[in-house]
DNA sequence: AGACTTTTTTCGAGCCTCGAAAAAAATAAT
DNA sequence: ATTATTTTTTTCGAGGCTCGAAAAAAGTCT
């Protein structure tokens, strides 16, 4: 059973509803506000006010658009980018970089780290992690800036309470977990994210007109990953992140897959199975590590140019992929696929053999209609992501509230 | 944007909660509702007085528990059976049935009838629902019994705005808008369902230890279908019911199933299946018509009794569906499963081959864990599900929002 | 019969949203 | 230059709703 609505959700929902149009319209008047809210000018009149006097909420002063029509002008608000900041961090293969973002989502500064991720342990793996991000943090304090948030985002599954990384290809580990040593480290709290689900946190925002309610991120790298958006919620699964559609079945029986198991579409489709397959490698044999951007290109490229293994792996890959969004399309219905990541520079021969998959499976009869569109740079995405979650997770829990004013934020931690 | 939270916004869903305790405790005191409900004495108090006094509620006099405790007695609260009525309708293979419900949930009476669905257009199979729906009503009509809502449930694709069937086995017909015209023929708003969503829903009224926020109900029968609970909603497609578990591919360009595709779970799992495989039919030869349960039945005996092409076509079966929940279970994670329908019969030789797959999947860790039941019965789910699902509704959108008395509803059609 | 206990109702306080009216701030017209 | 017009924003009072505290109600226990 839900709770009962008290009397007092009811302010704090407006004012979350009143952030949420600020945070997607950058600047609005507050007519503008009450035409996307719904509520009445009074009611976000006296919102904002009280939002202003919180340092939440900014007016823009002069800005003025050009065209200057009749009647008093509309004064923009925008969110105080001052009033807080997050930091959204991402760990990939060998890779860790930590980003600041403020309260208004511009990026304020930035950390780069490589690092062996896989044959590092557990302790070493978060010390790295807690590292970067400390020296972010340090750097930026003389500014007096402090995070109120920190989201990282991992490749793999992570616990569906955002606290750990349960199981990830880029390292053996299983079961870190780094939110709890992020929090204890900095004092804020810290959530572990999908870095697919992040992707198409970050679709969202970037593209609100193509990648709206429904749409799928598919991630082609080494392994494949897959973020979901349904009905404008993302969607995840009732223990962990859930949307392992690299891990569906593809062949039953079938190659082995670096997961251990057998006929996973990863193992189909994921770069080393497209290597594998190229060079004449038997579907026993054991998944090899990662390879260079720099070979995969150079297997496309044979691939585009004759007939042969190279096109036949890509062939399969497609195939693998187009199956899997089947049967996907036949459980939530077919909706634009946004394919990301490094595969991504191969979608123009792998797109052929997906929507051939896709054409023989229960989506067939969309299978023409169905959108696809590749993006090969994932990282700036999966970035922006963390700092989306990050950010609405602050203006739905502490600004909506009312628990935060510039006074309590700035510099000092928040409980 | 959703719309922003009005102040008469809140009584209404406190109002819903209300109810919704009470459909679920059957009967509840004031207390027991602020409990359940978290809000105060003093709101439980207003709302249901109100209730009370709109014929919505009614106090349950005398019927004391034994037990008698110190202090005021609690008195109890149900649903006034008398404050509307719902239809279930229920539409399968060469079967037809409509079900008057009252407004507490109980079965008033029903209508059952036989007719031939794959030989029948579209018009007769419309008129046939109408005409079932019509007799039910009209016998009630002397009773002063008027329904205020139909929910027909079909097997098979229906749209997400519950308005048509898209698909079914049960007729060739496609896109049969079955809801404008029960509700044209009976000026109450009406909607359509999918038979496995329902049994969803009435899984989750009838065990709700075992049944609650997350479970999959799939039901084996000609076809193979699945209603699915996550985070305690039902979980539906964008534009359709969505959940087609069993046109999900198991097989790439495997056995020919009923939808003219190739390689579905069906095509394994569905019983034309099984019954193709056990008599050695080729993966090729078209799906014949329906069987009789005691051919299944005495296939399952066989089965039972030694090796052979029985036993291997249930053990075919079996790994279809459990390669399917594998991937299934990718992407929602593991949860309890239902097997519901006629294959349920057979559930003891299918159990072993479905687990035995499921290890080889990314659920394989929790292979063991996972919880399965076979409920062979499946109509009364069926029905119940329905019921459920138009009480709800009427709930939410009449008696929440105020616009329902015992005053308008008794005898008079609700816009 | 009176004390005690628990449930339910009553009452006033405190918020919140809304509509209407007023105020503010600009442009257009005279 | 001044007035009229237009549009945005604020102010103000009305009406609802929930809540806590206190009162009333309806029993059991001694």
């Amino acid at each position: 059973m839900t709770v009962g609505v008290r009397h007092d959700d009811l302010r704090r929902r407006n004012r979350a509803m009143v952030l949420s149009a600020l945070r997607t319209a950058g600047q609005a008047s507050r007519t503008e506000i009450a035409g996307l809210t719904g509520l009445s000018n009074s009611t976000i009149s006296a919102i904002s006010a009280s939002m202003i006097d919180e340092g939440v909420l900014l007016e823009v002063k002069g800005g003025e658009n050009g065209l200057a029509r009749r009647g008093r002008p509309q004064v923009a608000l925008t969110l105080n980018p001052e009033l807080a900041s997050v930091v959204a961090v991402m760990l990939t293969l060998n890779h860790l970089s930590a980003t600041m973002i403020d309260y208004a989502g511009d990026t304020v500064d930035e950390e780069i780290e490589r690092l062996a991720t896989q044959t590092m342990d557990r302790e070493a793996l978060v010390a790295a992690v807690v590292g970067c991000v400390r020296r972010l943090v340090d750097r930026q304090r003389g500014e007096g800036r402090r995070p109120s948030r920190i989201a990282l985002a991992v490749q793999g599954i992570t616990s569906s309470d955002s606290s750990s990384m349960l199981w990830s290809p880029i390292t053996p580990q299983q079961n870190t977990p780094f939110a709890p040593a992020l929090a204890a480290a900095f004092g804020v709290p810290a959530t572990v994210e999908n870095d697919c689900n992040m992707i198409a946190m970050a679709l969202k925002w970037r593209d609100p007109v193509r990648y709206r309610d429904d749409f799928f991120a598919i991630m082609l790298s080494d392994g494949i990953g897959m973020g979901l958006m349904t009905k404008g919620k993302l969607f995840s699964g009732t223990h962990s992140s859930g949307g392992e559609f690299g891990h569906m079945i593809h062949v039953p029986h079938g190659a082995l897959c670096r997961c251990g198991r057998r006929g996973c579409i990863e193992a189909y489709a994921g770069n080393y199975a497209v290597m594998r397959n190229a060079s004449g490698g038997k579907e026993d044999d054991p998944p090899a590590a990662d390879f260079s951007q720099a070979e995969m290109q150079k297997l496309a490229d044979a691939a585009r140019a004759k007939d042969g293994p190279e096109r036949r792996a890509f062939v399969t890959a497609g195939n693998a992929i187009g199956f899997g969004l089947g049967s996907v399309f036949a459980l939530f219905d077919p909706a634009p696929v946004a394919i990301v990541g490094p595969g991504a520079h191969a979608f123009d021969i792998l797109e052929g053999p997906i929507r051939e998959a896709i054409a023989q499976t229960s989506g067939g009869a969309h299978s023409g209609a169905i959108s696809f569109e590749a993006e090969p740079n994932e990282m700036p995405l999966i970035t922006q992501g963390c700092a989306m979650t990050a950010l609405t997770r602050i203006d739905d829990e502490l600004v909506a509230p009312g628990a935060v004013t510039a006074q309590t934020l700035r510099g000092r931690k928040v409980a």
